[in-house]
DNA sequence: ATTAGATGGTAACATTTGTCACAATCTATG
DNA sequence: CATAGATTGTGACAAATGTTACCATCTAAT
């Protein structure tokens, strides 16, 4: 019917068995969010899977004094895995999802996952897989808290953050960045000097180049 | 048909359907193993999925250093999240696992898993309940990383070592437990000290004894 | 009993990270 | 264009953590 709809079946039919496909665009709700729209905070009832058409999510853990720590990225044709695991008995959130680009996706209500589990093998199969890989990136991001100084974890940062957007151009501020690494703005804009004078990016307002020294 | 097997049957008759248990007695293995022995190591191929019937295991994360962080511990009734994500796709293992005392389990092949998942609900539920909690305490671990202090984080790590055993009194010596928080010897030896003079703990060797001003 | 190894204490120093203060520059808006 | 606010740079200092070095004491093994 929709553009929308179109692309939910089209999407996703090499993921999802085709009866799971017609449940799913009977049962679930197509949402648009704007950048910088908050889907979801710590604390609130889950109460819908969302499952990316386009778009990144940013995906937060903020402790009480509002300190922040990026977790993951979740990008089109991923889901966030606390959700499957909350929903189950209708736990509150804990972590904060913020749109960070505008964002397309389809809300799956609660209700029907324990259901789907059972009856779509392709579902299961997408749940635990989702699962396997949100473990590993929380298990990424507690090796470089653990074994990494803040200057390793920048540049893995900035990385990230290029191989996710697709471009070596990383469009924010020092501030932003000391806020996804929960850090200071005067210890990044140290620490980026520092990459800069190493040859590893170029500094803008704003803006950071990253250059090819700094992958490897 | 053992004393074990009665356990099994015993242990989960509230959380498993009788049909699931007879189930798994047919098809598990009762495993025991000493205190100190590696159950899985990081890299290594997940065989099966552990399912404890009375000790407890510690899982960690080791970096390519050899340094290590304790992750959290897996007791009775309890199994191990890793595995289950692991094992659908036969994937390595993640992190480490060592036996904190003497060891029972029950060896759960992993090709039954899938199956299970489908066919039994309280298989089902008491993975996505084990998925979920584990989840939450990579989520505290982070958080203590990433926002508390060292101080902060020994205490934490005394408490729940106390909570873990039910006694006030923790055998370890302070290079073990500076290698469970990835820190160094001297360090916690200072941190430990504050803590005395603090009046929050009584440091004897190889033995740290917890005051009650130490749980608030 | 002697001794090697394990454990714990601690001073001194280095490094890393955080905080404060303030200036310079850029940008958007009236 | 004028100005307020946002962004960046940076020195000075503080706090937290890690490292080195060395010694004292305890424990287990011979």
């Amino acid at each position: 019917m929709t553009i929308s709809n179109y692309n939910l079946t089209d999407k996703f039919s090499s993921v999802f068995e085709p009866e799971l496909l017609k449940e799913m665009e009977a049962k679930s709700k197509i949402i648009s969010v704007k950048e910088g729209e908050l889907i979801i905070d710590i604390g609130r009832t889950v109460t819908m899977i969302p499952l990316l058409l386009s778009g990144v999510l940013k995906v937060s853990r903020v402790d009480e004094n509002g300190k922040e720590l990026l977790l993951y990225y979740v990008s089109a044709n991923q889901s966030c895995a606390m959700t499957f695991t909350c929903c189950m008995q209708q736990y509150p959130s804990e972590v904060r999802a913020v749109a960070e680009s505008d964002v397309e996706f389809i809300a799956i209500p609660i209700g029907v996952m324990d259901e789907w589990l059972m009856k779509y093998p392709t579902w299961k199969s997408f749940v635990m897989r989702t699962v396997r890989s949100r473990f590993n990136e929380l298990l990424n991001t507690i090796d470089q808290l653990a074994f990494q100084k803040l200057d390793e974890r920048l540049v893995n940062y900035l990385v990230d953050k290029s191989n996710a957007t697709g471009s070596t151009i990383i469009n924010l501020s020092h501030e932003e960045i000391a806020n996804d690494v929960a850090s200071s703005r005067e210890v990044i804009s140290r620490l980026l000097k520092k990459l800069e004078n190493e040859g590893k990016v170029l500094l803008y307002r704003n803006q950071i180049k990253l250059l090819k020294t700094i992958f490897s």
